[in-house]
DNA sequence: GGGATTTGACCTTA
DNA sequence: TAAGGTCAAATCCC
């Protein structure tokens, strides 16, 4: 169970006390643009989200809506393996949101980043994971350990426009309204990049209400007011990321890193040309969906750092 | 009829 | 060898 608040007074705190971790960061980094102005984006952020939790409170028990706030990189942990290959693989075991440490059997190499969304379900969007990619699911397995199925979707154009993206989306066991969502994978399809109606496939909506896990595609139009509800009731949930066991900050995560964040040389590099378009720069006329997902956005890099990235991320 | 989902079987990896 | 991930035939829905 979260803390009732989400966003309470040690909330805040942590807000704060991030954002001077990040400034004392921003100092050691100075020397790298990229790097400051990543810093920079995620200082003005916490900032901001906590200046908007002083001044409206936790009336709703969540989180502000954080559509329009400075916003950059997704609730999330990334995992970078091993260079050079289109194959989406998998990432390493890794800590969990409380310390734990998350044994899985994924392989090894290529980038993932895994969101864990809430959406509430008194608003007809349970189940809504929908972030603005059409996806076609091609998998349900049950998982052990876990009280819900995965489900497995890859993107639509798959086949099109040679789309390798892939998603996993789990029903939180403690929380049924939640869902973690793992992303793997590039998007090289152009439906986010064009505001023109979608292509065919033609969406549709869920055919029923077992499909809670399945994202219902939808016609451009659609989409933006999915969005619009979504970005009224989806939040991100960041009270339990690194809450007990504390291992896991909920900004960064840095294996080697003991103080100031520290970018291996090739990675800084490419992290902030392949993500800055897509997660910091609202240059899409589309929403931008990961600008919408949550003032305290973590950035983990968890896995191994420590090999020359070739990644080319199109979202 | 075409496209999406379901689901059991098969494949891959640790 | 077990578990996670993917395939593909069957089924469903518009």
């Amino acid at each position: 169970m979260d803390s009732a608040g989400g966003y309470d007074e040690k909330t805040l705190i942590h807000e704060l006390t991030q954002g001077l971790q990040m400034a004392e960061q921003l100092k050691v980094n100075l020397h790298s643009p990229e790097t400051s102005e990543f810093l920079i984006q995620k200082i003005l952020s916490i900032y901001d989200n906590a200046l908007f939790v002083l001044q409206c409170g936790d009336s709703a028990g969540q989180p502000p809506a954080p559509a329009l706030r400075a916003a950059s990189l997704p609730e999330s942990s990334i995992s970078f393996g091993s260079p050079g290959s289109d194959e989406f693989e998998f990432d390493q075991p890794f800590l969990g949101r409380k310390g734990e440490m998350v044994l899985s059997r994924k392989r090894k190499g290529s980038i993932t980043w895994e969101d864990e969304v809430r959406i509430c379900s008194d608003n007809g969007l349970e189940g809504n994971t929908d972030d603005g990619y059409n996806w076609r699911k091609y998998g349900q397995k049950e998982i052990q350990g876990a009280k819900f199925p995965r489900s497995y979707y890859r993107c639509s154009y798959r086949n099109s426009q040679k789309c390798f993206a892939t998603k996993q989306v789990q029903r939180k066991d403690e929380d049924p309204t939640r869902f973690d969502i793992v992303y793997k994978g590039k998007h090289t399809c152009n439906q986010r990049a064009s505001p023109s109606p979608s292509p065919s496939p033609s969406p549709r909506p869920p055919r029923s209400p077992s499909s809670l896990l399945s994202p219902s595609p939808s016609p451009s139009r659609e989409k933006h007011e999915t969005l619009s509800n979504l970005r009224a009731n989806l939040s991100v949930n960041t009270t339990d990321l690194g809450g007990e066991g504390g291992t896991v900050p909920s900004l960064f995560s840095f294996p080697s890193a003991s103080s100031g964040v520290h970018f291996p040389n090739t990675f800084d590099e490419e992290l902030f040309q392949v993500y800055s378009p897509t997660f910091i720069s609202p240059a899409t006329s589309e929403p931008n969906i990961f600008s919408e997902w949550g003032s305290s956005q973590s950035l983990d890099l968890l896995a191994d750092v420590d090999a020359d990235f070739e990644f080319n991320f199109l979202f």
